[in-house]
DNA sequence: AATTGACTCAACCGCCCTATT
DNA sequence: TAATAGGGCGGTTGAGTCAAT
């Protein structure tokens, strides 16, 4: 993730917020007042992180009225939960990380919150948004219900075996054990997130969170004015790889048949075309070796999964045993 | 260089549940 | 028990970005 510039309204100006929300349980407080929307500023940013210093998480609309944000509780707490949070991760999310959603969405459906608590310092919007413009994409582009019996198959039989092999095939020595960012930060980067990861806060929670706010702030301002971010606000720019990749993409051209029709597996040709994953791309930026050009995002391309299936069906492999079953994985999770 | 369309994801919406009074 | 407040959740929106044309 780059810190771009988003949000559902730009308004700079206050807006009276919709009075069938919520905080019309508040109508003295807020009927009048004029609350702010949209995009977070800096010293909002501050003005937030400060308050939960001192008075901790919880009693949002409390925290919204004495904190001086024209903000709604909700507001702050989403801010809070979804970005400012310390332990949030940053970045694409890893093979692991995808393989986990993909079999936890499997047993419980669209419970993202669910789904979240087993994936630390990722936050059910990240996991929802991932799953909709991801794994949502690639169900359509296969004309199946990402919802379907056999969407889910597809992901059990052919996916998740594929990344269960793609984790245990990135080199050890490219690997990044830093999660904070699937996109190698430059080491300025890694140093300054740092502490988000390896140590206790320090006493001081306003110069802990500070550099955190301000790397954040700054990829914004480079995202949306362009410049280099290093050279201008002191702050490391941070390299980052497109991020999808399809069959289209890859060739130019269309595609029109169901890879699930067994007529359609023999009909394919042997030439399976395999992309590494973004997280050993950007394991190899922070290695200094030159990444190819063929890497994708995290999911599947077309061919990828054409090839895996042409591949496990030549190898004529039982799937229904790797090692991430449904059985181990509930057992240890319920 | 300008336009267009697809994509991403931060932020919002509205409903629901639980705790408190 | 009912009313109200606070908070959580899943779904949706739309501004910004980027690649293709």
């Amino acid at each position: 993730m780059s810190g771009k510039k988003r949000g559902r309204s730009s308004l700079s100006h206050t807006n009276k917020v919709d009075q069938d929300d919520q905080y019309n349980h508040h109508p003295r407080h807020h009927q009048d007042m004029e609350l702010r929307r949209g995009p977070w500023t800096l010293e909002e940013d501050t003005l937030l992180i400060h308050y939960i210093a001192c008075h901790g998480e919880g009693r949002w609309n409390l925290l919204a009225r004495c904190s001086g944000l024209k903000r709604t509780g909700k507001s702050c707490r989403l801010r809070w939960l979804n970005y400012l949070k310390p332990d949030i991760k940053r970045g694409n999310l890893s093979p692991e990380e995808q393989l986990l959603i993909l079999e936890l969405h499997s047993k419980w459906g669209n419970r993202w919150s669910r789904i979240a608590q087993y994936l630390p310092g990722r936050t059910d919007n990240e996991i929802k948004n991932y799953w909709r413009t991801r794994v949502q994409k690639q169900a359509r582009q296969l004309k199946i219900d990402a919802n379907s019996a056999s969407f889910r198959d597809a992901i059990r039989c052919y996916w998740m075996p594929r990344m269960l092999e793609k984790t245990s095939n990135i080199p050890q020595s490219v690997q990044l054990t830093n999660n904070s960012m699937a996109a190698a930060p430059a080491p300025a980067a890694i140093d300054l997130l740092q502490p988000l990861h390896d140590q206790d806060p320090p006493h001081d929670h306003l110069s802990y969170f500070q550099p955190i706010i301000l790397q954040r702030h700054a990829d914004q301002i480079t995202a949306s004015s362009g410049l280099n971010g290093s050279s201008t606000l002191q702050v490391p720019n941070l390299p980052e790889f497109s991020s999808s990749c399809s069959m289209d993409d890859i060739h130019g051209g269309g595609i029109d048949f169901n890879p699930f029709l067994i007529e359609n597996i023999n009909a394919f040709g042997s030439g399976a075309w395999v992309n590494p994953d973004p997280m050993a791309a950007s394991a190899l930026v922070a290695s200094n070796i030159n990444p190819a050009s063929d890497y994708t995002d995290g999911l599947w391309s077309m061919d990828q999964l054409y090839g895996m299936l042409k591949s496990y069906m030549d190898m004529d492999v039982e799937y229904s045993m790797f090692p991430f079953s449904t059985d181990s994985a509930s057992t240890e999770l319920m």
